[in-house]
DNA sequence: CCCTATTGTCATAAATTTGAAATATTATAG
DNA sequence: CTATAATATTTCAAATTTATGACAATAGGG
């Protein structure tokens, strides 16, 4: 979820203003003080988002947007258009050039920080929510259900990422660390154990439905969801 | 309902005119004065529908609507052909590069508006007029109404298109920064939690009926409207 | 301009989930 | 068959998430 956030914005005041902003929300900030000197710094590196200006010295915001979503190089970076209260600016003009997004000045940190947030989540390229199904268990990333037989199995969050995450990779073993990897997220410090409990609780889960053997124990090794129950 | 339109057409007047037009219908207009230019503002956002001229500089409307349909990217876009009375035009050729509808200039607004209704709810059903009932609770935008077995369900405008929205994507987990985005718009700035209020006005309204089981709570995830009531 | 409906936020209450600790079982080397 | 390591279960308090009621600000309608 942390970006790099290019911010292109002449008035040193404003500018500092924002790089606190996206530092305080998690994301990396970088500055330019006009149109070329981001030019400069997306030859050396591209971010994930662009905070711009409207009124910018020389070349203006708006041509620089445009410059920017002409080329190949940069056409996808979403752009958040900065404008001041009074400026002539319309969202028409703004998604002409293709600014996903637009913040008056003066802006609360709260809006802009659910601004950046918004558009990056529209970016965020959609994970794999296709419908899985094995030995008579449908898992439904879409509608967040799982089924068998028009039995409804009821799953904690937790739960319910586990399980997309065994269906998903069927028949092989997962330590608990590589769980707690997948499922969980890289970062978090949660005991070993842990995972078992977890277990238990998916099993119990799908013992409704019969499927509980699915979830089959390796000794020394880990977990495995497995159709052969051998 | 609302949907972003581009608009191809090199008279300024008349471009204006359309702008205008679909402003006034409830949509965002996006304009280009070429297919040039329109494959430029293509790049960044691909629009609910395309208005095009039949006769423009350079690359002819005919060429660019076979270009658009031949591109996977945009051939599902619906294109309305816009073609002076005098004009050469045979509804045969424009079906022929893909051309949804046709209109003819001079045209009235009321035509241009029917029109592109009518080719947004030939491809969007749930942002039509149409009407909606789901486990005997009747939805009606046309009269902005909500029923079940003659009883009314008395639901504020939020609650009205929120309803809607659940009720034109059933059984899909919605999360509350979806809900704001489809329900309230892309650029309102309001707190994810005030989905949260906005469903238990909704369930509220909808216990009249019995309905409130229908929106579900799905924890960790969002919002659901779902006749499973397991 | 007054009155009412609607909205977005908070603060607080409720409900559910989670992680870890303690205890019980089970598998397996020796 | 035992000792021991590994896994299963149970339990519980803390943490997280959602539900609800109240309220101030706004928008609309007369």
């Amino acid at each position: 979820m942390p970006a790099n956030i290019l911010v292109v914005e002449d008035e040193p005041a404003i500018q500092e203003l924002l790089a606190l902003n996206i530092t305080q929300a998690g994301h990396t900030p970088m500055r330019a003080i006009s149109a070329e000197h981001a030019q400069e710094l997306l030859r050396n590196a591209l971010p994930d988002l662009i905070l711009l200006d409207w009124m910018l010295p020389k070349m203006s915001g708006i041509d620089f947007a445009r410059q920017l979503k002409s080329d190949s190089a940069t056409k996808q970076i979403p752009i958040i258009m900065l404008t001041a209260r009074g400026d002539e600016f319309d969202k028409v003009r703004g998604l002409e050039v293709g600014a996903d997004d637009y913040v008056t000045k003066p802006f609360s940190p709260k809006e802009l920080n659910a601004r950046i947030k918004a558009v990056l989540r529209r970016r965020a390229p959609q994970m794999t929510d296709d419908p899985i199904e094995i030995q008579g268990l449908h898992l439904d990333p879409v509608t967040h259900r799982v089924k068998s037989n028009n039995k409804v199995v009821d799953l904690g969050p937790t739960e319910f990422r586990l399980l997309h995450y065994f269906m998903g990779n069927p028949e092989r073993v997962h330590s608990r660390s590589q769980l707690l990897d997948k499922v969980w997220g890289h970062h978090v410090f949660v005991e070993d154990r842990t995972v078992d409990v977890h277990i238990r609780r998916l099993r119990n889960a799908l013992s409704i439905s019969g499927h509980q053997d699915l979830i089959q124990t390796v000794r020394g090794s880990g977990y495995r969801l497995s159709v052969i129950t051998a």
